[in-house]
DNA sequence: ACCTTATTCTATCGGAT
DNA sequence: ATCCGGTAGAATAAGGT
């Protein structure tokens, strides 16, 4: 029941009917059974799609790089200088003069001084936004963090979404179309690629463009840079789903081969990914006799009852016919 | 720009264990 | 009493003309 758990169906949703393919796949095979090695999506642990050996974990460590022996001297620690973002125009890596008319101690300057760092600020604004170019990308960033945290997006997805608006700029995908369409556009599909959606409605409630310029905009946007948005796979959430319902290995390990299954009979064409997944696992416990009913499933994979339902038929129906 | 198509979701009810 | 299965209608997204 968790807003990632329903993000991520939405997600799948969305970029299942049109893509099929295989999603990204460790080239290695798994040790014990020679099976599919397939990144975790949450964590960073690669695991076999056969036989869930964990293969092997990111063993880089994201921390700092210094220690510290307190916590109050944890706090006072910080990484040096401001971190660099896509979100301006410049990467945020431009000298800033503030607004405030006061020196390093917060004193009030001198009016003579006071006359020199004015015309300094004007040289600043017009050095920084010398192009309309930079001024094109500062209005899109400035709407892509206000849209972004008008709907909760945090930082990352921005930043993806700032990226997304560069590139689009870089391709010259931008003359003849909107701005505020574009913008809307690439956070919409960092949204996506973050496995964090809204809908496009929901969008055009913060945007300043109708919803389907933004659908427009989002499809140019998507064939000319072939975004790609993560093709999804059932598997990606089986072990996920399999956790949250506490069930046990046996009931796993069977629902990936009601998935295998099902796959190799193209049952997972324009199907819900999550859905596959839930109900596999669902049929699995059928299986195994473990208690489970389609209520808990539900609720705690986020997909409806009724797909549930609908999809472990099927699943079982082909997997009945390949044991049987 | 409009319309079609496929899927899933919510709400609801009846039957079975 | 709880769980399962089926149905109807709405919403949503993608794609074609």
């Amino acid at each position: 029941m968790t807003e990632s758990l329903r993000t991520a169906r939405d997600s799948e949703r969305q970029s299942s009917q049109r893509e099929t393919g295989a999603t990204a796949v460790d080239q290695r095979a798994c040790p014990e059974c020679s099976g599919t090695i397939r990144p975790d999506q949450d964590t960073s642990e690669r695991t076999c799609t056969d036989c869930g050996l964990v293969v092997a974990e990111d063993d880089l460590d994201r921390g700092p790089e210094w220690r510290t022996h307190s916590a109050e001297e944890s706090a006072q620690r910080s990484r040096v200088g401001a971190p660099v973002t896509a979100l301006q125009h410049d990467h945020g890596l431009s000298t800033t003069i503030s607004w405030q008319d006061r020196d390093a101690n917060g004193n009030a300057l001198s009016p003579e001084k006071l006359r020199r760092i004015r015309r300094l600020r004007t040289w600043d604004e017009r050095f920084r936004t010398k192009s309309s170019l930079e001024r094109n990308l500062r209005h899109a960033f400035g709407e892509i963090e206000r849209m972004g945290s008008a709907l909760g997006l945090p930082e990352p997805c921005r930043e993806t979404g700032a990226v997304t608006y560069r590139q689009a700029v870089d391709d010259d995908l931008l003359p003849g179309r909107s701005i505020e369409a574009m913008a809307t556009a690439s956070l919409y599909g960092a949204a996506r690629q973050h496995g964090i959606p809204r809908s496009l409605p929901t969008f055009a409630t913060v945007s300043r463009v109708d919803k389907l310029p933004i659908q427009r905009a989002y499809r140019y946007l998507s064939r000319e840079l072939g975004l790609g948005i993560a093709p999804a796979h059932p598997l990606d959430y089986l072990h996920r789903y399999a956790s949250a319902l506490e069930v046990n290995t046996e009931v796993e390990q069977l629902a990936r081969d009601i998935l295998d299954c099902g796959e190799q009979q193209d049952l997972h064409v324009g199907r819900s990914p999550a859905g596959l997944a839930a109900a596999a696992l669902y049929a699995g416990a059928q299986l195994c006799n473990e208690h489970l009913t389609q209520a808990t499933v539900s609720d705690t994979t986020d997909v409806s009852r009724l797909t549930i339902r609908n999809r472990y038929q099927e699943l079982l129906e082909v997997y009945g016919e390949e044991t049987s």
